[in-house]
DNA sequence: GCCCACTGGATAGTGGCACTACCGAATATA
DNA sequence: TATATTCGGTAGTGCCACTATCCAGTGGGC
């Protein structure tokens, strides 16, 4: 495939590509002279892949390429490979933060571990959702634990049978696009039962 | 309150929180003179949602402003409101992708209207899946849908017992604002589990 | 064999966004 | 009275994600 065939088969235009490449987000294709280089589907993969973190997730471009990189060279365990995944994920939040999340996450039988990019971005979650004058306690914390744990652990057993390099990339890029699946479903919920509401009110 | 002590308070220069009332998405404070005015609780609480939904959620300005705007002047009936705090909301996309989410939302029995902008966030997050070569079928659309329904109907519950003005701003702000809480607790779960997984492999 | 659209590779420019700096006139404050 | 601060406005800044332009060098069609 020639550049301007690539282009036209993303819907992206070839002085992105271009761009794209310059960034390393993008591998060059393999040169066939001094005017012409061919690209082939993983390439393609490539550009949606890039295309999809970019607008659906709105992620800026050096937080695809943290992704994207973290796809191409795993770190050494699945763990730490996840972890340095949700750093790459909004929201972008400072460490301090993670203090406001120490009471929930221990009332909920966690453990509370700073390091982790995911307790920083609860705790600035929970003081915007205070910030706001919105609830916030145990209790509540609970009744979105029970369902969430129901998710996540439908969602990691399926990687069990996976190659384990597999289950790297999928389990990054997984966490990163099942997202606004799981926000758009609720918001579809929500309108669900407010729309059974008003026909029957009674309810 | 004086303009600085408004910004000592909020954390936020006075540079920005007069750029933030010539945006119209903050009240002039009540002018007590040509060179000074008052300004209170309200103004610290709406400069403080403001930083939670811009920081947090990362909403881009002209949307905080949309939703402050329904919060403030809410649409006639409650569902109209949500459908378009929703739409405020990322992510952003085009009417058409509500096309890629018709065949999920049959499959659950649910009522495919492209009007609302959850299911064309649905059908582009489902599309960004399928892009990136995950999996995306019926079954695992309904494996996500019943604990999200069961976290969706506990959130509405509480607002029947409030004041309908109330509500409809909870609504609102509850939409944007437990958004991340979900988000970060599925990504502990995740952790959560996988560390289990490494202490006792066999489970 | 000739022409020209197209290529890889590079540099510079654009437009949008969210501030941020500075200004002048007026007025509190010490 | 001298100094600091305010309001309200205009203009400038820095970042980001492209986008335009350029150049020398092909490859494909006639």
């Amino acid at each position: 495939m020639r550049i301007s065939e690539l282009s036209l088969a993303s819907g992206i235009p070839v002085a992105s590509i271009k761009f794209y490449m310059r960034e390393g987000m993008l591998p060059r294709g393999a040169s066939t002279s001094a005017t012409s280089a061919d690209y082939g589907d993983d390439h393609l993969a490539r550009l949606r892949l890039i295309q999809a973190l970019s607008e659906v997730r709105a992620l800026p471009l050096a937080r695809v390429k943290e992704i994207l990189d973290l796809v191409d060279h795993p770190a050494d365990t699945a763990y730490a490979t996840l972890g340095r995944a949700v750093n790459a994920l909004p929201p972008y939040v400072e460490q301090p933060d993670a203090e406001y999340a120490r009471d929930t996450i221990e009332a909920l039988g966690l453990t509370w571990d700073p390091e982790y990019g995911a307790v920083a971005q609860l705790g600035a979650a929970i003081r915007a959702v205070q910030g706001a004058g919105l609830r916030w306690d145990a209790e509540l914390a609970s009744h979105y634990l029970a369902p969430i744990r129901t998710i996540a652990a439908g969602e990691i057993a399926p990687l069990e049978d996976m190659p384990p390099a597999d289950a790297v990339a999928h389990a990054v890029l997984g966490t990163a696009l099942y997202e606004p699946v799981i926000l758009a479903l609720r918001r579809l919920a929500h309108q669900q039962i407010l729309a059974e509401r008003i026909l029957d009110p009674s309810a």
